[in-house]
RNA sequence: CGCGGGGUGGAGCAGUCCGGUAGCUCGUCAGGCUCAUAACCUGAAGGUCGUUGGUUCAAAUCCAACCCCCGCAACCA
């Protein structure tokens, strides 16, 4: 049975449409979980959205319809979202449901049973916007000598009865369990910031609201709801059968080995988030993987007094989900914040796609077609021949997955690139279209080499661009099940596909060029 | 002493953890090819890797100090 893998991408808060930013985060997920499926692995993978707290309350007030109605509306965005972007998700949570429910429930009943959750009174600085109570020494002074958070947001001074997690119980166990998996929490920046936040000590964490009842109501405990963050990071969880621990699936699937996030929420995934788990006596996962932020190009963050935002969906439509796709994963390093204009997609897509790519599937599909009747056959390799193939598959099945297996995606799909630009140098040394009339043997061997490198190229690219990928396999005549990173190590391929008499047709362009859009206005 | 990100040829970036001829894409110029999506290939010009010191045989890369830019304005990942 193959070993499983289990990555989530953070579950989004749908108080407004989905934005950029989902929408990176989930092709970035998405790419990996395509990317361990062709490794082999038993890939779960689960998104969902965060459904409760008082934002979602106020929201739907100010909409003046019941919340639900809003949360329904609204999760369905995300859900299309992932859909149009072609996400291969297999669970999509929502934190309203039942099943989620009884697993916060679950979750912090083991919490109270570990004598960590405790009763009492809070009083303080409290910021609606944040969802956070502050302290005196944080506030800073607003215009007119007004009290604000530290993010600027207004606070009141608020007293209520909540429940504490003890979360100053975990500061050495944190620790400790940090400096024995290094990759818990990656990149090392985000790292290096956490253990600087828990080395100064942690508090005690207020974990339920009474002033709102949009949310999982504390067990036995009236008039309370959990802090929406306990009922957000339970959906983990929720998405791999529990409550129910000894299921098949939370058994097989649990513990995590990737949380995908934004590195706005790395403390709730790496500090509270295994904190909770700890005291629940559960596995706690294996790598919190905290991405950079989308900006506007000129590193202006999108926002809509600037004009810059942008509807992922749009941009989908406007130049394709594979191209999209690419432009994120091959443009940034992930980890790193990055930029982004309709520009830059448009001339990344058809310089490499297009130009590079595509256009050496075309040209060597269409000499196969026009010189040999679209038919292949078993021929004798030079040694230039042996050559090229051995550094395209040094790069589709050595340096792509090393880089992919660690994130860095940019890094294997420049890997990949340079693999291609190996095969456009080949085809001009080798000039198949003078050996037509000098030595139609040696023709014949050239373009099958050719080949037989772009395959290897369009097994590697899969994750990234899937469709676009098995257009080509398609065309190639790869077998559906022949056509994962393991396959990349069989020798005999082609004698079997030569033996099946497979017949190419003239090509058509898989990756057309963009058009420069035009500026609007 | 708020936090974080960044300063590398005209533009956009990688490389910095694990020092050793400075790399990629776009753009510019010259040449080649004509199979192919006006695509492909080769070559050239262009950088004192923010500044100043230090360590070292050797620093974009390590250490120290400093300068500058950008986010932290809910469309929060």
């Amino acid at each position: 049975m193959a070993e499983p893998f289990y990555i989530t991408t953070a579950i989004n808060y749908p108080n407004g449409r989905p934005h950029i930013g989902h929408a990176y985060e989930g092709i970035a997920t998405d790419v990996m979980a395509r990317f361990q499926r062709l490794r082999g692995r038993d890939v779960r993978f689960v998104t969902g959205t965060d459904e409760h707290g008082l934002k979602m309350d106020q929201t739907a007030r100010n909409q003046g319809r019941a919340t639900i109605d809003l949360a329904d509306e609204m999760s369905g965005y995300f859900r299309d979202m992932a859909g149009k972007l072609n996400l291969s998700y297999d669970a999509f949570v929502r934190t309203t449901e039942d099943r989620h429910k009884a697993a916060s429930v679950e979750l912090w009943k083991r919490m109270e049973a570990n004598g960590d959750l405790y009763l009492d009174r809070y009083e303080g600085w409290y910021s609606v916007r944040d969802e956070a109570f502050y302290d005196e020494s944080e506030l800073v002074e607003g215009e007119g000598g007004a009290k604000l958070s530290p993010q600027g947001t207004p606070v009141e001074w608020t007293a209520e009865e909540t429940w504490f997690f003890r979360l100053s119980n975990y500061e050495e166990k944190l620790l400790a369990h940090y400096r024995d998996n290094p990759e818990f929490i990656r990149p090392e920046s985000r790292r290096n910031e956490v253990l600087r936040f828990v080395e100064g000590g942690l508090k005690d964490l207020s974990v339920s609201r009474t002033s709102f009842d949009w949310g999982v109501p504390v067990p036995d405990s009236e008039g309370h709801v959990m802090y929406v963050w306990v009922d957000a990071l339970t959906t983990y969880m929720t998405g791999v059968g529990f409550p129910d621990a000894d299921g098949a699936d939370f058994q097989r699937y649990w513990p995590a080995d990737i949380h995908m996030i934004g590195k706005d929420i790395t403390r709730f995934h790496t500090v509270y988030w295994p904190a909770f788990l700890m005291s629940a006596g559960l596995p706690l996962p294996k790598q919190v993987f905290s991405h950079g932020f989308l900006l506007a190009r000129g590193g202006e963050k999108m926002s809509k007094s600037a004009g810059n935002v942008v509807d992922p969906l749009e941009l989908a439509e406007q130049f394709g989900v594979d191209n999209l796709r690419y432009f994120f994963m091959r443009e940034i390093a992930f980890g790193q914040d990055g930029s982004y204009s309709p520009e830059a997609i448009v001339n990344r897509c058809n310089a490499e796609l297009a130009n590079s790519f595509g256009n050496l599937a075309q040209r060597t599909l269409s000499m196969i077609a026009k010189n040999m009747d679209g038919k292949l056959e078993t021929f004798e390799q030079a040694d230039d021949d042996q050559s090229l193939l051995a550094k395209v598959r040094e790069a589709c099945a050595k340096a792509l997955p090393r880089e992919f297996e660690q994130l860095a995606f940019s890094v294997g799909i420049e890997a990949w690139m340079r693999a291609v630009f190996a095969c456009n140098q080949y085809v001009d040394e080798q000039a198949p279209w003078g050996l037509k009339k000098t030595d139609p043997e040696r023709m014949k061997a050239v373009l099958q080499t050719l080949f037989m490198a772009i395959r290897d190229l369009a097994i590697a690219i899969q994750p990234v661009v899937p469709e676009k990928a098995d257009a080509v396999l398609d065309m190639l005549g790869i077998p559906a099940d022949a056509r994962s990173y393991s396959d990349l190590e069989d020798d005999d391929w082609f004698a079997r596909l030569v033996d099946a008499g497979h017949t190419l047709d003239a090509p058509s362009p898989v990756f057309p060029r963009l058009e420069m859009p035009v500026e609007a206005e």
